[in-house]
RNA sequence: GUCCCCGUCGUCUAGCCCGGCCUAGGACACCGCCCUUUCACGGCGAUAACACGGGUUCAAAUCCCGUCGGGGACGCCA
């Protein structure tokens, strides 16, 4: 049997989630560092779907697991479900049992939901079933009494269990320290651990990277290795992503923040997205921080992987990160207009707009400096797209340190520029500076109310630009209305002089 | 409670293994200035950290010990 850690040999890695929730950020995390140890080692990427736990199992979750993944579009060679190999879970189990590495343990499920953890300290074994006599223990199963059937941990050896692990270095925890932890449960199904070991084995799983609370955990596994006959994996511990008040990031404590589906809703580019995970507990120790995906795989290593647990920095009011938000700019930026576009459509859509085909490349430059998040582009380019602005207030269009009057001015003029000008930006360029130095302006308060007037807001894309995607009709018609708009503003300043 | 892990700017981190190049570097955020037709982008600059206490050493963010702080595991959940 070939040994999947002999050095040299391509690695196996795997993510397996339980479909128990959305996909939320610490398991992309943990997803994408598989895949990057994977993709730079030329090794396989194995997606599990640990759905052992049927009571809280759904396909609602399962559904949104792969939507998430799917989003993050990273791929994977071989897919598995651990419900459809639990006659392999229980044939281990069996096996382990007859090398009498295990034992029935017949006390009621939840019996001892009190005391086996917490202020009592931590519980071992119940003596009683450990040391049950097979014949009882054989009586009692013939007799279908149900039990769970425990792992019999090695007790009063001193036997020190070791492993070392990749992140967090050399491990040591006595046997006596373990807690004789279920292989199966009183129903038949494999517990976690036993199912988990068993596919790992099975599946030649090189390589376990996965969350550091399951650092403990691996002693247990360790074990399971032992009892299978098969070696053990190399483990590698990530450090954990927490909340910003220091807890592990949770789906339950911290909600829809941490699901993956809640930045992709926002418009995070998946990209930036994975960019920003991975320099959460990981960096390339080059000061580099915005980076390509395949600069990513080509310089992620485990031993680049920290050990303290990162925050992700999040509040209610502001559920992105700053940084996640800074890269997802950055990321923007990068994109040609065509890619943007096909990206910003979507957002578009939602919101009620319906662009004509090109219309989006048009914008897509315009605003492409202005937004860090693609949904922010719905709010940043309504007035390319919208028949009629949104309703603006007429004081709006008065440029700094001027009134009324001056608005006027500007816009009748403006008007008589825009229907004799050429539509291109060159041209517009010239008519326009030409226009406030005849009225004796700066060109920024000649041009804030032809702004207002076609954009409906003082921020907007710059003018010239705007104006030429706009074209001709739609500025003339929307300068008419600030001249209405102005009109009344007009009559009542005229009566205070 | 028991065991395990961690502790550099507000946050993500470099440096720590192999002490001196560290008056601790980068990034985000924040603030200021410049650029500029607005907003942004960009450029420049400022503020800001080695948890604490002992030791070892000519020299410690870096090594050792302790303290404190934070987190995780301890389930017939994963």
């Amino acid at each position: 049997m070939p040994d999947p850690n002999s050095p040299g040999a391509a690695p196996r890695v795997r993510f397996a989630p339980s479909p128990t929730g959305f996909l939320h950020v610490g398991s992309a995390r943990t997803f994408i560092f598989n895949w990057l140890y994977a993709r730079h080692n030329h090794g396989t990427m194995v997606l599990r779907l640990d759905d052992t736990d049927v009571e809280r199992n759904t396909d609602a979750s399962v559904q949104s697991i792969f939507e998430g993944l799917r989003w993050l579009g990273l791929d994977w060679d071989e897919e598995y479900k651990q419900s459809e190999r639990l006659d392999l879970h229980r044939a281990a189990a069996l096996q382990i049992q007859e090398k009498g590495l295990a034992y029935r343990d017949f006390t009621p499920a939840h019996a001892g939901d009190d005391n086996q953890s917490g202020a009592q300290g931590a519980w071992l074994c119940n003596p009683g079933m450990r040391e049950m006599s097979r014949e009882e223990s054989d009586r009692r199963a013939a007799a279908g009494e149900p039990f769970a059937l425990r792992y019999r941990v090695p007790r009063g050896l001193g036997r020190v269990l070791r492993f070392a692990d990749s992140v967090y270095g050399e491990q040591t925890k006595l046997a006596d320290e373990v807690e004789d932890f279920a292989l199966l449960r009183s129903d038949g199904m494999p517990t976690y651990h036993l199912a988990s070991c068993v596919d790992d084995a099975d599946l030649r799983i090189s390589h376990i990277i996965r969350g550091q609370d399951h650092l403990t955990n691996t002693f247990k596994h360790l074990l399971i290795f032992e009892a299978l006959g098969a070696p053990a994996p190399q483990f590698a511990h990530l450090p954990l992503l927490v909340a910003p008040d220091g807890t592990k990031l949770s789906k339950r404590k911290h909600g829809p923040v941490v699901s993956v589906t809640t930045y992709r809703d926002a418009g995070f580019l998946p990209r930036a997205f994975i960019n920003f995970l991975c320099l959460l507990g990981w960096s390339p120790k080059n000061d580099k921080e915005f980076m390509a995906l395949d600069e990513i795989r080509d310089l992620f290593t485990l031993e680049g992987v920290n050990r303290a647990n990162a925050v992700v920095n999040f509040t209610e009011a502001d559920p992105f990160d700053a940084k996640a938000v800074w890269l997802n700019a950055e990321h923007i930026r990068a994109l040609p207009v065509d890619e943007l576009s096909r990206l910003l459509e979507p957002f578009f859509a939602e919101a009620g707009f319906n662009p004509k085909p090109g219309r989006v490349e048009l914008v897509a430059p315009l605003i492409r400096e202005r937004i860090k998040l693609l949904s922010e582009a719905v709010a940043a380019a309504d007035f390319f797209f919208l028949d009629r602005l949104v309703p603006y207030d007429p004081a709006e269009l008065i440029p700094q340190k001027g009134d009324a009057a001056m608005a006027r001015r500007v816009i009748e003029t403006a008007e008589q520029v825009l229907a004799a000008t050429r539509f291109d930006h060159d041209s517009l360029d010239h008519a326009l500076r030409s226009m406030a130095t005849q009225l004796g302006l700066k060109a920024g308060q000649a041009f804030q109310p032809i702004r207002v007037a076609v954009c409906g807001r003082k921020n907007a894309p710059p003018l010239f630009e705007t104006l030429v995607v706009l074209g001709r009709d739609v500025c003339l018609e929307r300068i008419r209305q600030a001249e209405d708009k102005l009109k009344s503003l007009g009559a009542s300043d005229a009566s205070s002089h």
